[in-house]
DNA sequence: AATAAATTAGAACGGGCGTTCAATTTAGTG
DNA sequence: CACTAAATTGAACGCCCGTTCTAATTTATT
């Protein structure tokens, strides 16, 4: 009665590897279960025994990526000592773990009637996760005065957007040369939400 | 021998307008021919008759609606005299003719390796003229000493991303609900690159 | 009224898609 | 070594896609 344990964590993981990777590259719809398959080397067959379906297997792909990303940045925050720090060691964060064509891919898929309402909310729930990073730096830099007080929320909303915005670029360019504009967005931030000390 | 002058200019342009519809609210590859034909209440077989494929189609819509978006801008610039009031004037510009969705298309059919490479360089091409805008906005104020000398080409990215960044709020959130944010990012933006008088 | 060209519809095609399923191989168990 | 369940394949299905083709209909000119 002992439980048999074979083996198909193997072929799971090297699905689940190849399967971001492409879907990272040409997005949802563009991205095949046979480009999946022959990229794996398994079997479109084999797929879907370890995955309902393709679109199951996006989510949890995206949740997978995003938690990653969340738990990086989780370890890395303390590292940092003020809010203000911790805002650019987040600029870079977002350009070197932030996996825009992923979530590029999550907008297809939520664009399309056709998904389940359940793969959809799951998606958005997922965009939440980066949103309430920034809120929480910006919200500790208020407490501690290093920021002024000001609409949390706005803010979070433009520095968010911000980096998703210059995120696009990375699609174009190669990674490091980013860094100065991604420095300078963070800079030009603070320039206007640090408190100014009264001399 | 007179060019006889038949009409199917109607046909043409219904179809140009739903289709414009349909691929900004559902992007390229999740827009079917045959979605057009419904929507414009035309055959297939007809909007082959006007458009010689999808592709080609799609080129032509968004360069229509780029060439609409530079042209209604071109005639409110003169209308601010300053380039600080241009920079506000064209962040209001962004946010209610920007056609995000329809970017968004382009950039599915640009990051398919099927599609013509002349399509590709068209899309390109298009995706130059905001920024080029942006840009000319800023040298003038540098120039006229509204702003610091500084890294034009930089700044131009800088806020080009962030008017892209925020343009993607658009899909969530009524347009108008959206001004504040989009001002708020002028404001911030050019509190950094503003020249400062002596005094 | 006849004609020829422009316009439109609709069926048909080949292909690729996501998915299912039956059959086969593999590997642990007694 | 036989047995059984897990792992894996590959063919098959039905669907919808972009595109093409042919035939019908409308329209403007003669």
């Amino acid at each position: 009665m002992g439980k048999r344990r074979y083996n198909s964590e193997n072929a799971k993981r090297d699905i689940i590897e190849k399967a971001t990777l492409i879907f990272s590259q040409k997005g949802y719809n563009q991205t095949s279960v046979q480009d999946i398959s022959k990229a794996s080397g398994y079997s479109k067959g084999h797929i879907y025994y370890h995955f309902q379906n393709k679109e199951k297997l996006f989510v949890l792909l995206a949740q997978n990526t995003m938690q990653d990303w969340y738990k990086k940045w989780m370890a890395k925050e303390s590292s940092y000592t003020t809010a203000t720090e911790k805002l650019y060691g987040m600029a870079m964060h977002v350009l070197y773990n932030y996996q825009t064509p992923l979530l590029k891919g999550g907008q297809e898929l939520a664009s399309n009637p056709a998904s389940s309402l359940e793969s959809v909310k799951a998606l958005h729930e997922l965009a939440v996760i980066p949103m309430a990073s920034y809120r929480s730096i910006l919200q500790e830099g208020v407490e501690n005065g290093e920021f002024e007080s000001g609409n949390i929320d706005e803010w979070t909303l433009l520095v968010g957007t911000w980096l998703g915005g210059l995120c696009q670029l990375t699609n174009t360019q190669e990674l490091s040369t980013l860094e100065p504009l991604f420095n300078q967005a963070i800079t030009m931030f603070l320039a206007s939400i640090k408190r100014r000390n009264k001399e």
